[in-house]
Parts: structure tokens; C-alpha cells; sequence
DNA sequence: TGCGCCGACTGGTCTGACCAGTGGACTAGG
DNA sequence: CCTAGTCCACTGGTCAGACCAGTCGGCGCA
């Protein structure tokens, strides 16, 4: 080797951070499992002989990252909660706070996440997840006169299932997240959009022709009009000077 | 509404909680900026005017949001931390541990995003940034000389400018935290392979097989050989029941 | 000038206390 | 017998004050 041994900088390891160590690995082990208790604060107190300060503030942590939750007054300690991406999310919408993440970076990912995913899943979807796809048009049809929110919903089991198709559970949480962060920044405007009903009803049109391409097995064409429908659809909320960004990545 | 009112779980806002909102949303509002330094834990008890104790959970819930970064014995107060994506990191290798992602998830995941990216970016990338994807590839070159550790960080180089080119930070933030966790995960059997320095001439090879695409403009065809490289330099690592899995997306 | 000591800080941990909730057990009233 | 109300043990959230081991800047000594 020729740059010699590689000293790591030493720092010490706090009380609280091996608790978390110890409850996650306890989780990854299965140990410990989603719906579980820990023991009340006080208990812990006595587990980990430590003070109750070090096991809040690891409980704190644990907490931040969507591992537990505290309830006060619950005469059961605090639950162990099942993944779920809204830890991944804060992080996400964090980023697009803090690290100056543009709305249309955000729409980008999507475009192209989305579209690989539709291309990945009309060459592995059965006939019975195409039956699927079909009954969710028919809700997200059946949502559009109800509300814009019943229609997001309808259409997030849509993208759910074009990404479970896809056979990649990680390609769902992220779409879910950003789907998540980019509806919060914008859902407000859509909804309130004096056109929104028709912007419902031309999506599902892209929708169903999106389906038509996967039945057909033309992956493609699929994620081509999907990326356009995500374009047409959210394009009007980012500034001009981006659209053509984004306008770029509909044709592969 | 036809479904009434849709009231929400009302839950205490905790103080520490709200501590942690106030030092994001500065940071968001750009008062706060990295390298800053908060007040010490004591000057931010007399502020917030609460208890140490609860200044020092908020500092937790900061601390695992990649926000802050505290130092015993340091005179000044806790760094404000440049946005980094161990935060996500974190969320998504916790994703690998406790949700049984598998490591053919995060590796299918690697083809379809990089794939997504060089296409895109063989079509957006100027003369300058195939210069310096060249110039990438000299640096793998030399790298494979030096160790596996170097060759690794050459190669991230690349992937890092390939996501510049396509004009997405979110990607590149995304490739690289995924990046990470795999190689977390299979960093050392590669290391140690014994064909170890075979890998990393043939995977050189493919990258540079990947800029010639781009030049030509094909994207296509560079998307493809991103993805086979890939396959061929991760998928010894999965269980052979799950290549064919990975084996179906290196086609478009 | 250079070096080592010192002291004023830092964050990490602990102790012990109080409070407002929660929910189970117990009891009085139907 | 069952119900309704009370009570109490316990929960997590917060507080105040203390000690410790580090860190680092400045002062004074060689």
C-alpha cells in the first residue's frame, strides 16, 4: 500500500449513541419487532444503567429516524413503529428546503423514476397485475367526483403499483417520498386550480393510454406518455426558465 | 364535501420539538448558514429559555438529521453542517437492514437510476463535461494501481458527474447514497476478491465504452452497457435466484 | 521566541424532582 | 349483575442543579 496505514479521526462514543445501536440492532436482528414495546423510560433507566437524560435523548434519535414513538401517559412504553418512508421523506423535504432542491429537480426525478419503473414493469407484469392496473383507472375515475385529494390518492395506488411491478420495493419508497414532497409544496394550487377537474380527467386519459402501452408491451411508449403526463400535469407550477429542462426528458 | 369533516389525530407539541422547527426554518430562511455555529447548549437554554435537558434532545433530533454537529470541549457551539446525504444514507441502509430490502433491490435500483441518468445526460452534455468524464476515466485508470479504495472513489467521481450532466442534484444525491449502502454491504468481498484487479480493469473498460456512447450521442446504447456493467460487477454478490431479476433490466 | 501550564469554557452524564396526562382497578350506585 | 364514576399507579415531558472529562486560548515562565 502506498499511502500507509489510514488513521480515522477518534471520536468518542456516546452513551446515547450505543443505545440506538443496541435498539437497531435489536430491530435488524428481529428481536424486536414492528408493534412491540419497549420498556417504559424508567425501565430502561435500569436496562442500560444509565440516567434517564441518556435514554431520552436516545429515544430522541430513535424517534428522528421513524424507529419508535413516545406517547405520554401510554401505561406501555414507547412503540416500535413499522418502516415507513415518512423518515425518508423529512430527510427528502429537508433537502429541498435547506439544499436549494428546485421544484422541477424534483418533477425531473420523478419523470425519469417513474418512466424507468413503467418501462421495467411492461416487460414483468402478469396478466393478473394488468387486471389490477385497469381497476385502478376505474377508481381513479370514480375519484374524480369526489375530490382532488381522493384522486391523488387513487393515482398514488397507481404509481404503487406500477412500482411493485417493477418488482423493486426501493424504487417505491422513493417515488412515494418525492411524490410526497412535490404534492406538498403544490397540492394546494392543484386543488384550487379553476381547471382542475379537467386536468383529472386528462390525466386518467394518460393513465389508460399508459396501460394500453404496457398491455401491448411497449415499454417505451409507456414511459414516454408517462413522463408527459407528469409533465403536462406538473410543468405549470415551476418557472419557465426550468420547463425546458424538463421538457427535455419526456423524449428518450 | 361528501365526506364530512376530516379531523386529524391532535397531538402536544413538545417543546424540543419546537426548537428544532425554529433552527430548521432558520436554516431554510438562509439566517442560519453551514459552518455557522449555534449558541452553546447553555446560551441556547437562556434563549429558548427551557431546561438544558430539553435544548439538549432537540440537539439530538438535529444531531441524526445531519443538521448539526456537536463537539465536547469545543468553545465554540454545535457546526451547522452542510447538507450531506448521510442523513439519507442512514434512512435508506436502515431501510436495507430493518424492511429486508435486498441487496438485488438496491442494486436494480443502481441500474434503472444510473441507466435513467446517462441517458439523459448523452443527450444534455456539452463538450466540456465530455472532456472531464474523459479525464475521469484516466483518473480510474491510475487508480487501479493504487487500491481498490482509490479505484472505488475514481469511480464515483464518475457517477457524480454523470448525475451533474443530467442536470439533477437529487440524482446524483440518490445514486450516491445508494452507492454507498451497497458498497457498504459488499464493499470487502470485492476488495479482496481475488480477481479483484480484473474487475476493476473490465469495469474501466465498460465506462469507457459508456463515454464512447455518450459522444456518439446514443444514449441507448450507453444505458445499456452502464447497466451490464453493473450487473457484472455486482451481481456475483446476490443469490442466484435473484439475478435473473437484475438480468431482465439490463435490456430496455 | 517557544513551551508548558492553567483556567474558563465546552458537551456528556447524572440525580432527583414535579407535572399533566393515561388507563386499569376498584367501588358505589343502578 | 352490570354500569358509571373515582382513584391511583404509572407514563412521558420538563425542569433545576451538579459533576466530569475534555478542549483551547492566553498567560507567564524559561
Amino acid at each position: 500500500m502506498t499511502k500507509g496505514p489510514q488513521f480515522e479521526p477518534v471520536q468518542p462514543v456516546r452513551a446515547y449513541q450505543r443505545i440506538v445501536e443496541q435498539v437497531e440492532d435489536a430491530l435488524a436482528r428481529g428481536d424486536l419487532t414492528p408493534g412491540q414495546r419497549l420498556p417504559s423510560e424508567r425501565e430502561l433507566v435500569a436496562q442500560f444503567a444509565v440516567s434517564r437524560s441518556t435514554v431520552r435523548e436516545a429515544l430522541r434519535v430513535l424517534e428522528s429516524n421513524g424507529v419508535v414513538r413516545s406517547r405520554p401517559g401510554d401505561p406501555n412504553g414507547p412503540e416500535i413503529l413499522p418502516y415507513s418512508s415518512s423518515a425518508l421523506r423529512k430527510q427528502v423535504a429537508r433537502l429541498a428546503r435547506v439544499d436549494q432542491l428546485t421544484l422541477s429537480e424534483l418533477i425531473g426525478f420523478r419523470m425519469i423514476m417513474d418512466g424507468a419503473a413503467i418501462q421495467v414493469a411492461s416487460r414483468l407484469r402478469t396478466p393478473e397485475e394488468l387486471d389490477d392496473l385497469e381497476a385502478t383507472l376505474v377508481a381513479m375515475r370514480d375519484a374524480i367526483d369526489v375530490d382532488f385529494a381522493a384522486f391523488s390518492e387513487a393515482d398514488l395506488a397507481f404509481h404503487e403499483l406500477i412500482a411493485r411491478i417493477s418488482r423493486n420495493s426501493l424504487i417505491q419508497t422513493c417515488n412515494e417520498v418525492v411524490r410526497g414532497v412535490v404534492l406538498g409544496l403544490i397540492a394546494d394550487k392543484i386543488a384550487h386550480a379553476p381547471n382542475s377537474r379537467a386536468l383529472m380527467l386528462e390525466s386518467l386519459h394518460h393513465h389508460a393510454e399508459v396501460v394500453d402501452a404496457i398491455r401491448a408491451g411497449n415499454g417505451h411508449a409507456a414511459a414516454r406518455i408517462a413522463r408527459q403526463n407528469m409533465f403536462d400535469y406538473y410543468a405549470g407550477y415551476v418557472p419557465d426558465s426550468e420547463q425546458e429542462t424538463l421538457r427535455a426528458l419526456i423524449d428518450d
